[in-house]
DNA sequence: GCCACCCGAATGAACGTTCAATAGATACCT
DNA sequence: AGGTATCTATTGAACGTTCATTCGGGTGGC
């Protein structure tokens, strides 16, 4: 559906950002590592920060796509929730371009120019998962969305700390880990 | 200790990165904000570079200073918890500034050229703390290290949300956010 | 022949950094 | 005390570079 060299832009733009920053990578790198003339960039997004915003959705449809083909149905809440945490943790580490650019926009001032729907999309799938949770009386009482974002801060960290290399985490690592999350959410 | 000029310089470039980002605040944005000339930044700093590379150690300096004040042995391994977490998570939202810059920073180029010293140097008494909690029996067997950083993000997270001002956080609330780390870190 | 796509050299603004010049402070000699 | 040399602190205009963006033109499909 979408145009090749317009997914050529922004994979470049992706890796780019990831290696050297906002500052530090120039629309002619974009342009040479995606293969394109400088000019087609403009062909596609109006501006830098376009292209920067529209990479941001990008990013948030591909960690969408990601998580529903991970999920089943066949198994009780708590089961459920380790299997999302660990997924996504997992959807982060094979794609650390993805979690850095996230963290650099989330905290850049690009990111209060979103609209509330593109910043909470790739929420709203855990957010329906707490709120039945919470119907089923499993979950501390707290806002949902609160509880969301602690619990996507967690994976986050984990999955960075995975990434730098300092601790290697395996299997059993992840699973103490959602646990602990598990145990900070539920009612005991 | 340190000249008047030069904590200026330093104090304005962290309120303008915040702003604007690090991109976004040219130096000679700094040097009007700070009450000097463009020159005169260089004289204290090699580059805009080292500039940024030291205001990364002159929060972490902030933040320290800040803690030690909050101390208080006089109670139990829990309570101490608490208070820790919730002086940390008031002083980020005391102060914003270095909240916004410390999260660009860390996930920006100019982190991973850290010595290891910087980058732990405001951890350290966390980690002490940690150990003690396990020497006595508190708390889950994890690595001090991992167990440390996944509590900075909680409470790292916990201050961007109350500054967000979608929620405007009261105590009680910080109380129930600390509740639910301090179960997700002690033995049950 | 039109339109969408694509090119890449050219443009002009913005930026980090330099530097010659100035002022102030400190030290040293007579 | 006066004079002079030395060093640091400071200035801001000027420099050279880099970068985002533009534009005139080219190509191929319909």
């Amino acid at each position: 559906m979408i145009a090749e060299k317009k997914k050529a832009i922004l994979e470049s733009t992706l890796k780019l950002i990831k290696e050297n920053g906002f500052h530090g990578t120039p629309m002619s790198q974009v342009a040479k590592k995606a293969g394109v003339a400088a000019g087609t960039i403009y062909h596609y997004f109006d501006s830098k920060d376009t292209l920067i915003m529209e990479l941001f959705s990008y990013t948030q449809y591909m960690i969408q796509a990601a998580m529903q083909e991970s999920l089943r149905e066949d198994m009780d809440f708590r089961e459920n929730f380790f299997l999302r945490w660990i997924s996504r943790c997992q959807f982060y580490i094979q794609n650390p371009d993805v979690l850095f650019f996230i963290e650099q926009f989330v905290n850049s001032p690009y990111f209060p120019r979103c609209s509330k729907e593109q910043n909470e999309f790739s929420q709203n799938e855990i957010i329906q998962f707490i709120r039945l949770g919470h119907q089923n009386g499993i979950l501390r009482d707290l806002d949902p969305k609160l509880m969301s974002i602690m619990i996507h801060s967690s994976i986050m960290t984990a999955a960075k700390v995975h990434l730098d290399g300092k601790f290697s985490l395996a299997e059993k690592e992840f699973k103490q880990l959602a646990q602990m999350i598990w145990d900070s959410i539920r009612k005991l």
